[in-house]
DNA sequence: CTGAAAGCGCTTACAG
DNA sequence: CTGAAAGCGCTTACAG
């Protein structure tokens, strides 16, 4: 079943089916009827394939996702789905490209081939081949979290702002001696975003409030959080409240701290940058700046679909900064 | 930069250049090397839409992920990567449908354009509407879980045996009073298929093995944790072990046992059918049947691709059945 | 071994 | 308001 069959049945012309379609030709109510009434009875959908091909346009987008050796948390998978469905709502699928080094030969080819109008990349570092390579082509695109690049539109949560207003809350609370758990240290090697600029707004602001800092890389588990809290208390036996930006050892932390035998807030606090979904699934809570992940995704896609329509608008860019919600872990010291 | 100006500039026809293209004809050595040297110097790739156009198929599959309105989880994302991974390795790409009630157009656009050359359905339940399309239209797609339909190729979870296999270890261990902590209730209202095959499979074990047992549902969170224990402690205040195949609510389920003061394995042990990722992540880690995502997304891409390059074949179908490892968390009863 | 041509199923100037 | 025709960029019988 295709357009030129419908027209024969409708008794119109190929174009008129067409026009009936898109609506982009004014047709006679009576056609009009003739050709909706067949396309109903028939059941036809114009093949997404030969529309692309003729209009130049695949009506999709891709999205890189994290690589799968690491990384991978509830809220990326909700990243996913929010861009899956902000998408849909603009008429627009969405290709997966699975991403890492090993899978730069899928990713290119999604490019090459021009299977998407445009690509959302999902773990951008501070000097990325692929974001090089997609502005050279001048192909659309949009990064999640800034790359110190300005070829292109990004979405990115304020790590720096947010670690600054988090050791100033804990500062304000009388907290004197502080410590951050950061992301992986490769992360940090490779200078992705976030770890990168909280390690650098933690320098800062200890230095800025006079207060003992020392921050830690941790690995994404609870062993990584064991060793994490085990370096901190080497350095900093005295420490009194954690900043953590570390999402998935919010658990192994938590736990630790407990068989530590310290209590929190009464003996140690914690604040968080984190999902409310996991700040808020360890007992107890933990008082944190609850990542959007819902509005990043949607805000992703906005982003470029404003990209594809009007390359030569100003590069669209959105900056997160939730509140911190106050759950109760961050008290005075003790 | 497309396929006839490539010809024009190596002085051949497009079809010889197809052909260098495909393999799927001699060229002589000659024409073949200025050809290559040509598209080398211009990096042209074909386009992706017109080669489906003309070959009549996309080299693309569908992934009709999980509503978001919950239910999601770091394996699933984990089984989205794989799939990702697996298509790329057999040259295809993979498109995500949103799902869930309110995107079904999205999901039925994907199908009725023929974006795709077939579909993996990741969360279905026993009657599954879109199950019913797809096999009335002759797509070819396969379900993640068993619909109770045999028109198409399924992988799952032997949650029946696994759960059996789970009440014969506690009771074999001396337990005689054992619950089960199953997913949530309006799961099992839909008759999801692991939540509804792991409640009879409870059923029959417990009568089988002449044990008082007593199911309950559970949300995926800590609150959900417990409200289920509660409701179980009421019921069978004096139950000794517990069988979870709620990945979600792990986490609470420890930690409320721990506010109970009830120790494990000592005061009551807890075994789990989980991920690898998920029962190591608690303190203490837990025995469970480890379920293998990974290898069930490369198992669905490998059976999709199976059912598309040869449709009268017999239906693939595989189902999963990891062994139970021991980390200490069932011991005899108190 | 190679090329000219038809065809995949649409969209959209062009002409009336 | 409508239709015949060209074109999107490929693949693949057909003919030589």
């Amino acid at each position: 079943m295709n357009i030129g069959e419908i027209a024969r049945l409708a008794g119109v012309s190929r174009s008129t089916v067409s026009y009936v379609l898109s609506g982009k030709r004014q047709v006679s109510p009576d056609l009009h009827r003739r050709v909706t009434e067949v396309i109903e009875a028939s059941g036809y959908r114009p093949s997404a394939t030969a529309r692309a091909l003729a209009e130049g346009t695949t009506r999709t987008i891709g999205l890189a996702i994290p690589p799968l050796g690491g990384h991978l948390s509830v809220d990326q998978l909700h990243f996913v789905g929010a861009v899956s469905e902000a998408a849909a709502d603009a008429g627009y699928d969405v290709l997966l490209s699975p991403s890492g080094e090993q899978r730069r030969p899928a990713f290119d080819r999604i490019i090459e081939q021009r299977r998407v109008d445009g690509i959302i990349l999902m773990e951008t570092v501070l000097h990325d081949s692929r974001v090089a390579k997609l502005a050279a082509e001048g192909f659309p695109f949009v990064t999640i979290g800034r790359t110190g690049d300005d070829t292109h539109g990004w979405v990115d949560l304020d790590y720096s702002g947010l670690v600054a207003h988090g050791i100033e809350q804990l500062a304000a609370a009388g907290h004197r001696k502080v410590a951050l758990i950061n992301r992986q240290q490769d992360l940090l090697d490779h200078e992705y975003g976030p770890a990168y600029r909280a390690a650098d707004a933690f320098g800062k602001a200890v230095v800025e409030l006079d207060l003992d800092g020392h921050a830690e890389c941790c690995d994404d588990d609870n062993s990584g959080a064991d060793a994490c809290l085990d370096r901190i208390f080497a350095v900093m036996p005295d420490v009194t409240a954690l900043l953590t930006i570390n999402e998935r050892s919010l658990t192994g932390v938590v736990s630790d701290l407990q068989a530590r035998g310290l209590r929190i807030p009464s003996d140690i606090s914690v604040l968080a940058i984190a999902s409310e979904r996991n700040a808020t699934s360890v007992s107890p809570m933990l008082s944190a700046a609850d990542v959007p992940t819902f509005e990043m995704g949607t805000e992703a896609v906005a982003a470029l679909l404003q990209r594809i329509a009007a390359p030569e608008d100003a590069l669209p860019n959105r900056l997160f900064s939730p509140p911190f919600v106050d759950r109760g872990s961050v008290g005075a010291p003790a």
